[in-house]
Order: structure tokens, then sequence, then C-alpha cells
DNA sequence: TAGATTGTTAATCGATTAACAATC
DNA sequence: TAGATTGTTAATCGATTAACAATC
């Protein structure tokens, strides 16, 4: 469908250019050059022309972009106009974070089931959620056909569940896991967040950025 | 200090050798070639031996690298060494799984304040710290020093509070704002963390990714 | 029509990979 | 010493930037 591969760091700019278009969008904005765009993200125009024609043709010449035509079109890219259900495997702090997030700033994603282990946890509510035990994992599956799960588990527990999870027809990992998630599925998608890994190379900005 | 500058390429590997190293190391490695840190890590030999050759020859030619020996040069090099102390901006959710993430997971890194401008969360321990009144934060910086400073306030809030933060000595920013924080000053450090463009990134794979 | 700005091709730059001499 | 593996230079590849013809 799309042309060729998408080259993985056009993939990254996507959800960043539909954040920026969102708020001119909100700020009343209609049209927008590359140009401009490229100086509010601290990007170069060229750049910004070349990734939305990876997608074909977005903008006219002589007028540039439509804000809301070109935001809805990078949101159909990233499939954010689907309402893909998914579950939460663990409800501690990160977990009951994430799931507020997702309520209110993700859209394209629609929160359905939420388990954990242990027992004190299970059947006090999360929003309109009452947490599971991870024991009706499957049947829950089966029932309602979760696409993506978020594992905000430990490893041990994320490593053991995974292959059953894909059984179970999920084909999207969001992993919290501070350990790489290794899926050899090729119609998987993984996406490992690393709140360690950001810290340390903030770390290192901190210590020896400004040395020079 | 370091050999001109490092490429953020580079940057962002570090972390993971330093996670990757540390469970070599738990699993009892004394040392490690190139090439076999390349196969578990999913990189290339040479492009291990350049990352690291951008700090100097941390290895031995004819036996590899020592494990331990390597570790703790990424550690140092990424100021893990230090115990750089921080604060927390908003005890929400999200907030309180940082402040468990940085206490269990992130070495280098002491949580030393957390403020929060609701009345009814002011008080309240996380931990071993109180939740402060966010009125107390100029006099808490100027006793305490904090360095870095978790953002996981509303956008609004953030904008706000930089300025008189790097004005009391905070030098480093962890963004959980899902909007991008520009700061001028050129030696202060900002970390942007965007889980909805993580969640987006997945949506795209989940959705496109397979088409081919 | 004239001006603006895209879509797209060509040039540059940087990062990754390959190769190999140095050396443990 | 012979074998292994680094450190480092050279070659390749890919991504970014520049340029400009197409066209609204």
């Amino acid at each position: 469908m799309s042309k060729n591969t998408i080259s993985n760091s056009v993939i990254r700019r996507l959800p960043r250019y539909y954040r920026f278009l969102g708020e001119l969008q909100a700020n009343g904005y209609v049209r927008i050059s590359s140009r401009e765009l490229a100086e509010k993200m601290g990007l170069t125009a060229s750049q910004i022309r070349q990734d939305f024609n990876c997608f074909g043709g977005f903008g006219q010449q002589g007028y540039g972009y439509n804000v809301s035509g070109l935001r809805a079109e990078i949101g159909r890219i990233l499939g954010l106009d689907k309402a893909t259900p998914m579950i939460l495997l663990g409800a501690g702090n990160l977990g009951r974070a994430i799931a507020a997030h997702i309520d209110f700033e993700c859209k394209g994603f629609v929160l359905i089931g939420i388990f954990d282990s242990s027992p004190e946890m299970v059947g006090e509510k999360i929003g309109e959620l009452e947490i599971l035990d991870i024991s009706g994992l499957e049947d829950f599956c089966r029932k309602n056909h979760p696409v993506g799960a978020i594992l905000c588990i430990p490893k041990e527990a994320a490593a053991k569940e995974t292959d059953k999870l894909i059984d179970l027809g999920i084909r999207a990992f969001w992993n919290f896991t501070h350990y790489d998630l290794k899926i050899d599925h090729k119609d998987v998608a993984v996406e490992n967040v690393h709140l360690g890994d950001s810290l340390a190379t903030l770390s290192y900005r901190l210590n020896s950025g400004n040395e020079e």
C-alpha cells in the first residue's frame, strides 16, 4: 500500500507532526507552509516535504498544506482513526498512569481490560474498568479480542506471558519492562519503552554535554 | 574532555550497552567480544567497536572487553556514578510511577523532593518523601540544590515553572508533558518523553508494517 | 499573469559496515 | 608463536539538505 518501505526516522517523526498540527489547528491555523512548520518544529522545510511525500502529495503548490486535512491524513497513516482494543497487564503505579494517559491523551486506542496477579488489587476499579485476575486472561481474550497489550509487569512475567498472548491474538506489545522484548513473529509489533535509558541520556548531556 | 562531540545515535545506544552488560555480568560473564555482544544485541561488531572507541579503547586485542570494567566505564560516561539530586513536580499516577522507578531501577539519581499543587495530596508520603506544596519550591531549592527536575504536571504549569527552576539551579529537565519543552539556555539539558508518540509508532507498525 | 510553494531530483553529509594492520 | 580480536581507516549506505522545475 504505502510506497515501498518508510524509514524508521520518518515513522518516528510522524507522531510529532500530528501533535504540532493539532496545536496549530487548536490555534486556528487553516493552512501552513513547509517553511513555517519547519521553523516551529526545528526541522528543515525540505525534510518536511520529503517526509510527507513518502505517502503521496498532501500539499498544494503555491498554497502549502491544509492543517486539518494534513493532520487527518497523518492520523490515518498512524492508524489513529481506529479504536484499537488494548489490555493492560500490571496495575501498579506505572500501569495506572499509562491507563489514564491512554484514556485522556491517546487517540486511536481503547483500554478494554486490566489484569494483575496480586489478589488485593483484583476487583478494584481504575476508571470504568475493574482489575481482573490474570487467570482470566485467556477467556477474556477469546471473548473480547484485544489487539494490543501493555506490559507493566516484571520482566519474568512478561517473558512468560508473551507467547500465550500472541496465540490469543495480540499483535502489538507496548513494553515498559526494562528489558528488551524480542519476538520473532514477523507480524507482531513491539515498542520497547525504556524510561531508565531515557534518564541516562539526560544524565549524559547534563554531565558532559556542556564541557566543550 | 570527550573526543570532539559524540553523535546522538551513539549516546542513545550507551544506556542499552549499559543494560546488556549488566545482565551479562549478572550471568557471570567476565569477558565478551564485540562479535558476541553484537549478536546478543542485534548490532554489528563494527558498530560496537566504533561506539566504544568514541571514548577511547576499552578493549584488549585478542581478548575482547572486560564486562564489569566496560560497564563501569559506560556508567561513568553516562554520569551514573554520581547521585544526581532530583525533584519531582506532579504527584499523580505518572509522577508516582516515575518516583518508584527511580528508586528501584535508575542508578545515578536520588529523588530529594516531591511537589504538587493540589492541597489534598500535600503531606501524603511517597516512599520516604512527603509531598510538599509547590509554594515551598523556591525555599527548598535554595536549601537543597536539586540539579534535575521531573515534570509530571500539565503543560501550562510546566511552561510557567521552567524559567524559575533554571534560576534556582535546575540544569536538567525530564519532561513527561506531552508538549515539547523548548529551553534556550545552552547549559540546560532537556529530555522529552512522549508516551503518546511511542504508542502512535506502535500503531503505525501494527497497521501498516506488515502489508508488504 | 506573477508569486508562492510544492513535489522531486541531485548533492551533501553523517552514520554504518567492511577491511585489515596492530597487538595482546 | 599462532590465534583472536581490537582500534582505526576506507567504502558503503542511507538520510538530510539544497536546488529547481512543475503548478496552483
